[in-house]
DNA sequence: TCATTAAATTGTT
DNA sequence: AACAATTTAATGA
């Protein structure tokens, strides 16, 4: 993907927004490139847009004081987050990080104000958006409490692929093994082991520093797999 | 472009 | 948590 205009075409809710407003849309989303390892924003920052990733991949991650990572969340073109922090009008809780270099569309809060109160159907999207990550939380806390480590991981590898959310998502994440461990809450051990019993499952192929993912829907079986 | 070195990541204990 | 092996990135000839 390559433009503003791309992205907001492969959007549910833009084509029906009325006229004037998807004119005002089109005008004010401004197009940023973050190189990789720099920030889209940042914690403790005040909000001021709603985040569109064109290309390449964001994550969401916090960085604890003993310098580890802690990631949220991988948000691949076709993503669209922030809108939890526009709408309460704080400042960032957590940084988003470019892990490649990204092009990101920031929509102005004003605008994001203005579809709510004059789309409906913005406003279905953004409940359906807003329940999708809770559907795809409570998944985690599931997993989380009730799963193995493997499968924990796999739901972890599946979050970064809900086509719900990220409609657009290839099948590549660029992560270590050891934020995959941060974002699953797995010693990075066992992510090892979890990722190898998933490659020689033919479910995805690992490499240095990142993990292909193969068979999406076999994921999906594996993860839901009763422990 | 290639070789050397440092840093990051992975595999193992 | 620690260590060795491997891969990538950076550097300079």
């Amino acid at each position: 993907m390559n433009s503003t205009d791309e992205l907001l075409q492969t959007t549910s809710w833009f084509p029906k927004l009325p006229a004037p407003l998807r004119e005002a849309v089109s005008n004010g989303v401004r197009p940023i490139v973050v190189e990789a390892g720099g920030y889209v924003c940042r914690r403790g920052d005040v909000s001021q847009c709603w985040f569109g990733v064109i290309d390449g991949l964001v994550k969401v991650c916090n960085t604890s004081i003993d310098g580890r990572l802690m990631t949220f969340a991988g948000l691949p073109p076709g993503a669209w987050f922030g809108e939890g922090t526009v709408l309460k009008a704080e400042r960032w809780h957590y940084d988003a990080i470019a892990l490649r270099t990204s092009r990101v569309a920031c929509l102005p809060a004003a605008l994001f104000f203005r579809m709510l109160d004059e789309s409906i159907a913005f406003t279905r999207f953004m409940l359906e958006h807003v329940n999708e990550r809770l559907g795809q939380l409570m998944a985690t806390v599931q997993s989380d409490r009730l799963t193995v480590p493997a499968l924990r991981v796999a739901n972890c590898l599946l979050a970064m692929f809900n086509s719900q959310l990220y409609p657009l998502g290839d099948a590549e994440i660029q992560l270590t093994q050891e934020e995959i461990g941060y974002l699953s809450g797995v010693t990075r051990q066992k992510v090892n082991i979890a990722v190898r019993q998933m490659e020689a499952l033919g479910l995805l192929n690992i490499s240095y520093g990142r993990v292909t993912v193969t068979d999406l829907n076999g994921l999906r079986l594996f993860a839901a797999r009763v422990p």
